[in-house]
DNA sequence: ATGCTTGGTTGGATCGTTCCAGGCATGACC
DNA sequence: GGTCATGCCTGGAACGATCCAACCAAGCAT
């Protein structure tokens, strides 16, 4: 078979044209590269000296079309919101695909259309496209994880399984965010606070619950009443401001524990607005040590998720459920930690 | 509600299958979906029938083997910046993706490693994972471009071939960054103020250079001095809070554009240090609109980065680079715009 | 010597799609 | 009636990898 040798764009070297220059057959090449162990010794160096020659790689697509596996991963990606100091994304997404680039794998984003949230994970299934999913809002009623499940698509999920948990045959990695603001609340109190208020998110929010178990049981433990401290709102700075006019007004607390670095912000607007010197007058917490906490003056102290941590565990979960046989290992909790600054 | 579908892990329907139950030829269905003006009317009709009941799409893997094309589009990730207020990247990635999705494109992402910050280039070439690259730090020196072009391999940039104009045979978008910190300077010169500080970045960065002419022309333009007004850092908040130091005691600036919201932090650092009211005291503008300006209180001035828009422009190109015949336009320019808040 | 293992290698078949050359009606034209 | 063009459709052959069954020496036991 004689290949044109003198083609423009310089075609990629096959799996035959190594063997061809190593002086083997084509299988030998396959398994010099899959399975280097079958060959002897000196017939592997002689492949390797003629892979490396031509700068071969497999071909993506024919391989996966033969093992029916991409070595890709789907993720979803959400608008970027504006207004809020929410923006862990960019965090997580970078922790994620330098940890599956080093599993062989490689992230594949997608956004979802609004009238039909599941085309984007449909299409990629059906066409083969992806070997699993990354998803990421497992808040409650998210059809995602159920309408994965009963397609049999294999995905992990970042966040627990708010729904019966004995439903969950997912693999799953959560980061134990009551702890985070238990953390926050126990800090303000080392520093003398007694009167903590938590401005969090409305009561269908079970994340948002389980942060606010956080601070009341930090309360509790410390024998520290709660009632009248406590304030749920939308996520935005300018109910996180209200609240804080709120509270200041009727509760009169030294400290704010809050459920996100957003409504942290909008405890500084008001306490700016009123002249007071957050760290000094009132101490503040935020959530998710967003770069906003890290740059705001002077600088808010906030509850940092171990988004690399989460990052590798989900990619470990992934290299089980895609493993042969698959395996499906327990939930994986990670603990947060606080990131002080002078707020507080 | 939930509706049990008893099935094996059921095959994906090929295109064999989908022949079978329409009673065509497998030549014929792939027609159906890209050619269809080839078909007589009623036998599409047909096809697409039986295309519907089977749920049947494309295996991309298939496709990509037999066309040579992947439809995707490679995008390599930087580390998220800590300390910083940069964090274009979640808004740009999100309206790549959207507008790359309409294209009929995904986006693959990947990092460097960072002794050889063109591997990750150089595998998904050789695999031919992706059929072309977007690459985005375009600064001098960045050595991704000129590789890119020896391999032949498709790319477009965001950001303007700052080497040699004549070089540069790929399409690229970039954004008129003189004019954004031009407008920021107009807006103080209207507000009244007439002592207008820059902090910039240092000398060799040509986008640095870029924006700082946007200001310094508003001000000749309208007659006021620059001498002993500009200074020119490090990209952090410890440096641009050294520079208005500086400024503030040198100077006596009433107001400051900042190359970088980061910068502008600086600014708002020390202000809020000296007990200045950034706004009534001080005016401060930064640069590119980041969650970091939109929550600060007051609120931070900042040029806006067209983003969405760049992603538009830069799909469009991607279009052209991979029709056929190739089509490379001329490089777009496009303006930005200025988010007004309390600071000014 | 014959048969049997074992490690190393081979060529053919296959994954699901699209490209290509051709087939077969139908109808137009001379 | 024969030739030719046209429109619609078909079957075989690729794309480049891996799976599979078979092959072939060499080594060992019978």
């Amino acid at each position: 078979m004689s290949r044109f040798v003198a083609r423009m764009p310089a075609a990629p070297p096959t799996l035959a044209d190594v063997a061809e220059l190593a002086g083997v057959s084509r299988q030998t090449v396959s398994n010099a590269v899959n399975n280097p162990d079958l060959l002897r010794e000196d017939t592997l160096a002689r492949v390797q000296a003629a892979i490396e020659q031509l700068g071969y790689q497999p071909n993506r697509a024919a391989r996966s079309l033969r093992t029916r596996a991409s070595h890709l991963i789907g993720l979803k990606i959400a608008p970027a919101q504006e207004n809020t100091a929410n923006a862990l994304m960019d965090r997580f997404i970078h922790a994620l695909v330098d940890t599956s680039r080093e599993a062989g794998y490689h992230i594949l984003l997608f956004t979802g259309e609004p009238e039909d949230p599941l085309a984007g994970y449909d299409d990629l299934l059906r066409s083969t496209a992806v070997d699993a999913f990354i998803i990421t809002d497992t808040y409650l009623g998210n059809p995602a994880a159920g309408w994965l499940r009963s397609r049999r698509a294999p995905f992990v999920a970042f966040g627990r399984p708010w729904e019966d948990e004995s439903v969950a045959t997912h693999p799953w990695v959560d980061i134990d965010s009551a702890a985070g603001a238990e953390l926050a609340t126990r800090h303000l109190i080392e520093r003398g606070h007694t009167r903590i208020a938590w401005i969090g998110w409305r009561k269908d929010s079970l994340l948002g619950e389980e942060r606010r178990s956080g601070w009341s049981r930090a309360m509790h433990d410390s024998g520290l009443a709660t009632t009248g401290l406590a304030s749920r709102v939308e996520d935005t700075i300018a109910s996180g401001r209200a609240a804080t006019v709120a509270l200041l007004d009727e509760a009169a607390p030294t400290a704010f524990v809050c459920a996100s670095d957003t409504l942290a912000m909008g405890v500084l607007h008001e306490l700016y607005e009123r002249g007071l010197r957050p760290g000094h007058d009132v101490a503040v917490t935020g959530f998710d040590d967003s770069q906003v906490a890290q740059t705001v003056p002077p600088g808010l102290t906030s509850v940092r998720q171990p988004l690399e941590e989460a990052a590798v565990e989900l990619v470990k979960a992934l290299e089980g459920l895609l493993g042969n046989p698959p395996y499906v290992g327990p939930g994986v909790m990670l603990q947060p930690t606080l990131v002080v600054r002078s707020t507080t």
